[in-house]
DNA sequence: CGATAATCGTTGCATTTGCAACGAAGTCAA
DNA sequence: TTGACTTCGTTGCAAATGCAACGATTATCG
């Protein structure tokens, strides 16, 4: 005899797409941090901030909270890592005072320089791995985030 | 004239794959989380204890880091606090006083006989958005963790 | 055997996080 | 103009995290 518990329904966590999402993700991110974090001392919200940066020029901390996925004492903290390091520049927006324009100094130009074709070599390592399912991959995730 | 500063590289963080993974992944776990959090007062760690405790039986801290992507200190803590909320057990290991069994209390069965329908009805919800390209999606996530 | 190394789970500690609250600045309407 | 309300970015604080180190136990091998 079983003793009294009923059985639980089963349920397989290893397929579960969350957690699955979770461990890709960590997985990926992990594997192209070790490349800069060492060399560069960035974390990853701060290597957010900056690509960001550097793909849309001058941009306050909210716009960067729009579009990057992270909240705003986030973001905050990260810029103002970056600026100690030299990396970024605040400066005050004289049109609307509670803004805070966030630009790349000639230093984080140059480190992006080498940071972005990194990430680059990454995705382009990403996409030769999914081979012929990357479109479905990337459609998928297109309807999970809700850009169908 | 452009400024002394040379053109960055063209780099479109929306479409950079570990990025929309990490945004992905949070925003289904968060999805689903948010219906057993207030409900239950059960964190994300926790969770991915309880369901590999649901699924595999009694198992050692070290064995649920290993199958649940959680380092060893982060299962710990996560089974002291489901200990101490009555959920688990431990309970010393005789062959090998190393080891920790847990094992769930008949309050923690309980509790999984909710969250198990509850995360199966999530993933239902997420194959049917997914549709047609549920399989290139799965198949996409698989080479990415490396289990081809 | 006995000593060294390895493993298990926990804990200390510094850092990061999430959330709420804050001051400063701007908006809006009376 | 003034007063209430909103928005921006920052900070305080409690909780969570990652990493190293620890005691306890077991494995390995001379």
């Amino acid at each position: 005899m079983v003793p009294d518990m009923e059985d639980l329904p089963p349920f397989d966590l290893s397929r579960f797409t969350p957690y699955r999402l979770a461990v890709a993700a960590q997985k990926t991110s992990e594997e192209l941090a070790r490349q800069y974090r060492a060399r560069f001392g960035i974390s990853i919200p701060e290597w957010r901030v900056l690509v960001h940066l550097a793909q849309a020029g001058d941009v306050s901390v909210r716009d960067i909270e729009a579009r990057v996925a992270m909240e705003r004492p986030k973001v905050s903290r990260a810029a103002s890592r970056l600026e100690e390091a030299g990396y970024i520049r605040k400066t005050p927006n004289a049109v609307d005072r509670r803004l805070v324009r966030l630009s790349l100094t000639a230093q984080g130009h140059e480190l992006m320089q080498e940071l972005l074709p990194l990430a680059q070599a990454y995705q382009d390592d990403i996409e030769n791995r999914l081979g012929a399912v990357l479109d479905g991959f990337e459609k998928g995730i297109d309807r999970l985030l809700g850009r169908d």
